[in-house]
DNA sequence: GTGAAAGCGCTAACAC
DNA sequence: GTGTTAGCGCTTTCAC
């Protein structure tokens, strides 16, 4: 067929607004043209940035995004994985309420791709940032800062990336270079819990706190603020992830940058290349893990000598 | 057929684990089981908090969501518009900068329902929250602060919210009660511009601030605590839409509440009504506006006389 | 009541 | 190359 029939018929098509129907193009593909994004919280800014990285690169590739938001609640993570699979053509999961065994099972229930963010399972392809070192390099720059006594609050224990950043907590402890001081484990979003946790700040004789993440951070000078203990002068607060709103806060909240869209468009990236491997042949799952930095503001200073 | 076939049956299905095949059944029934939302940008907490409620009454009800972010794009909006309308069966609609005829120009592009969020056009479907009375509520709290000159910063003067906001303000302005000082319009995401209209404010010898919404507020108590201006001491600040971190922030933000969850849910059921309703018997488009409320917190206070 | 058949909009595989 | 046909998984209709 001539070049200029093709762009006839084309014209033609566009001009009785023709479009191709998904719905029945997939019923003989196997393809739907959609991708799925399940978070714990879109309430945290942290999520929401993954779903909009997720949704601006899935856009790119002409494919429409789901979002499911669990609560945080394992039974949901499982439900809304068994929804959404049939509907997707892969789905980009961060589900850090599920345990190892349920993800492997995961087999049992959907052949479709599945992409892990912020966690790490054998087996499964990841996108994760190295939150070991972006750990070490928050304790390093109290260190430095004169701080010698550091509380850290750590967040909800059986979670992957509690796990990381608690071991980065760990290596610079025994390193012997500042004391750590454990402040139980606390919900990630701002609560009485976070209340309770900053007054065992204060009392532990700590310059210098660590939070699990932003939100804690936020809670915490929340309460030190009540409490008339001024951040950075008496207190030093170091956050975790960098979300939007940590440079807007007074004093800004030094952090821990985690490159969060990044992150999102590598595993919309992880899941097409699994999509293009034709079945049978497939390739190892690929574990990408993001560096991590520290981001200096306001909420950190040099401890003043007695 | 009898009920124990029926029940033995559904027994044979369930352990072949047989699944309904959505494509294929909205192939006939021209339902897809999928409804959209799209916002303007999901970093901005309020609008992930809509997200969030449209999902979790979607779900209820069987459905699944798209999810669109237009960057405050207006073209990105139609886009997201013609690119979701053939894969949903309605689509719930916070396209702030679409101008009104593109609004009502839709139906030649889809004759899904849509229902607008925070945006009234006649003709259409709408949830909205009342910020009249929001703001009028947050004026009436500073005028019982003693505040007489009062600074407004505004958002995008285009949008539907916006005018809400400036006719709320311009209702107490004309009552004599307070001096309203209009510090141009701002983009409602934290960056430069805040900080020009932080300056402005303290030029100007306003005595408390209103913001277009909470993360304009937080750049504003930014800026004030860079420049050595103690919120509430001496500056009161009062935000708008009472985004989940207003209640963190060091100190915590007197804002004006939006029921976020509420309206997005209000919204979902509006699509349902008029999905329900048998075709060609159209009913009148609902307009449900939903009130809101000052809630106070530390970012205000009485005014110092002299 | 119950079973067979047609067809939603598309793509694949097959003849021509 | 080009045109035709079968069929993806479901619902609806129409005979039985």
């Amino acid at each position: 067929m001539s070049e200029v029939t093709r762009e006839r018929v084309r014209a033609a098509a566009d001009r009785l607004g023709y479009r191709p129907n998904r719905a029945a193009r997939g019923l003989i593909t196997g393809r739907t043209g959609h991708v799925g994004v399940i978070v714990p919280d879109l309430l945290n800014p942290f999520f929401a940035d993954i779903c909009k990285g997720v949704q601006a690169r899935a856009r790119g590739l002409g494919h429409a995004v789901f979002v499911s938001d669990t609560e945080r609640d394992e039974g949901l993570e499982m439900d809304a994985i068994r929804t959404l699979a049939p509907e997707v053509d892969g789905i980009v999961l961060c589900a850090p309420q599920l345990s190892s065994e349920e993800l492997r099972s995961l087999s049992d229930v959907t052949d479709k791709p599945i992409i892990l963010l912020h966690r790490k399972e054998p087996g499964f392809a990841s996108v994760t940032a190295d939150l070991v070192e972006g750990m070490t390099d928050a304790l390093t720059h109290l260190h430095a800062l004169g701080h010698r006594r550091v509380a850290y609050v750590g967040g909800p224990r059986s979670t992957w990336t509690a796990q990381e950043r608690a071991a980065g907590i760990e290596a610079m402890a025994s390193s012997g270079k500042v004391e750590i001081i454990q402040v139980g484990s606390v919900a990630p979003h701002f609560d009485g819990g976070i209340t309770g946790a900053a007054d065992v700040v204060l009392a532990s004789g700590a310059t210098a706190v660590v939070a699990f993440n932003d939100i804690v951070a936020f809670g915490l000078i929340s309460r030190f603020s009540a409490r008339k203990v001024r951040v950075p002068d008496e207190m030093s607060v170091v956050g975790c992830d960098d979300i939007a709103l940590a440079g807007m806060a007074a004093p800004p909240l030094t952090t821990v940058h985690v490159p969060k869209a990044h992150a999102a468009r590598a595993a919309v990236d992880l899941l097409f290349r699994t999509l293009g491997t034709p079945a049978g042949e497939d390739v190892e799952p690929l574990q990408r893990v993001l560096p991590t930095h520290l981001v200096v503001r306001g909420s950190t200073a040099a401890i003043e000598r007695p």
